[in-house]
DNA sequence: TTTGGTTGTCTAGATAAATAGACAAATAAG
DNA sequence: CTTATTTGTCTATTTATCTAGACAACCAAA
């Protein structure tokens, strides 16, 4: 266990609790007793009310639960694993590892491509787009935001299907899309934003994982430029196949 | 600008830098000026000293510079961009954003195959194999710490021809092997380890992007198993072409 | 040179986080 | 029932972080 640093923004019990949530967590199997307080105040070299801020923590984000007397346990949780890859569906792939999912549109609006948005598209610069804001759920817990573009000439009125189906697949069959592949996707890790948080009810400093990607059609022709944000603590993309 | 979180274990300045760095840098350009710290504190609703700790930070993550009076200016970073796909080479895909690459050899191994490894490279459980692990850096900066695992059976030794060459496909070679694909990888993303912190020179709470992956040779059979802590911020992995 | 706007430095006080110690309350084992 | 071990609660003190205000140093433009 190696030293933790202090004076540096980030409180030491916050420390100690990405420490236990990530080396405990490997270590541990579910329902596993944590070592006494008093032993991972020593191992971590802090004070044992410390290490209880870390594991108070915890047990709010669901880790862990605490038994008076008895010990501190681990719970059971394992991550979402998402699959991305040319021919990502969110609906199927996640089939066996949650009961339900669903989809809620939370604004939509048309607005001027930023270029960023027109180059993915390949539209001309400053054409008209929909901008789409979806949060993902499964089992009822949060685990993705989503803000998609689509060419507004050629999928008008899509944020309503979206909210009456809540899927992606099922809106793009409407404007005659029977199929689509993933032409790239770019993945990077942030902190979340505070309205990211917000939607997905993480505590600050949780990391969401962020992918970029495109959609193109059978003839090649982009479709949608979406950039979703996944908690990280819940999630986990597959590329290829299973390890 | 949305509200800051307070009694979260993450300290406001850190909270504000985190916040500059991924909104301003997002709808600044290189050598942009940042608004006045005045400005900035009134927007996020905090002291000027908080504003001034988090710009502190920022700079000695390279990222700003401040000039007495004429003010704060972003400076010109952009992230390396890692292809992830079946044929990755790391040392090609590079090519045109980096100047020098090197692999450094941290320690080797030789340990009976924990069950995820076995799994991993199909071979009988608590078989031995080498656990390599390594830095690699791009420009003289750490972007990753690898841990790898081969069969010590087939690959007596390769660890010496790592630290030689600093290539994988280099040592891989000399064992015969001339070509070979990633069947599959899994990226998360945690918080940085204290020891990756040191490693990749990192600061508490940083990000990393891990990825886990299999190499198979031309028969398909698994030729290393392999864990990549990436430093996010200096990092996005990429799937599938350009967006 | 003067002016307005900027970053840099200092002091002082208020709020949050961390340490230290003591003891209560629950549990399991002898 | 007794004992040892564990989590839960309380008080007190020290150390970081945040706020508030004032002013110096520097820069660019009028």
């Amino acid at each position: 266990m190696k030293t933790l640093q202090r004076r540096t923004g980030i409180a030491l019990w916050r420390q100690v609790a990405d420490q236990i949530r990530q080396s405990v967590l490997t270590d541990l199997a579910a329902n596993d007793r944590l070592p006494a307080e008093a032993e991972l105040a020593s191992r971590f070299g802090v004070n044992r009310h410390t290490v209880r801020a870390a594991i108070s923590a915890l047990e709010k984000e669901g880790i862990l639960r605490a038994e008076q007397g008895r010990g501190t346990f681990l719970n059971d949780r394992k991550r979402l694993r998402y699959p991305i890859g040319s021919r990502t569906r969110f609906s199927s792939g996640l089939a066996g590892q949650i009961r339900s999912r669903s989809g809620r549109l939370l604004s939509e609006q048309i607005i001027h491509a930023p270029k960023e948005v027109s180059d993915a598209l390949a539209l001309p610069p400053g054409s008209m787009v929909i901008r789409l804001a979806t949060l993902s759920s499964a089992d009822g817990v949060a685990v993705s935001a989503a803000t998609s573009w689509l060419d507004a000439g050629r999928f008008e009125g899509i944020g309503a299907i979206y909210a009456g189906t809540g899927s992606i697949t099922a809106a793009l069959a409407r404007y005659g899309v029977d199929d689509y592949t993933r032409q790239s996707t770019a993945v990077e890790a942030r902190h979340a934003s505070p309205e990211d948080l917000d939607l997905l009810g993480l505590s600050p400093g949780a990391i969401v994982l962020v992918t970029r990607s495109v959609d193109v059609d059978e003839q090649a022709r982009p479709l949608s430029y979406g950039q979703s944000r996944f908690a990280a603590d819940r999630v986990e993309l597959m590329i290829g196949g299973d390890p």
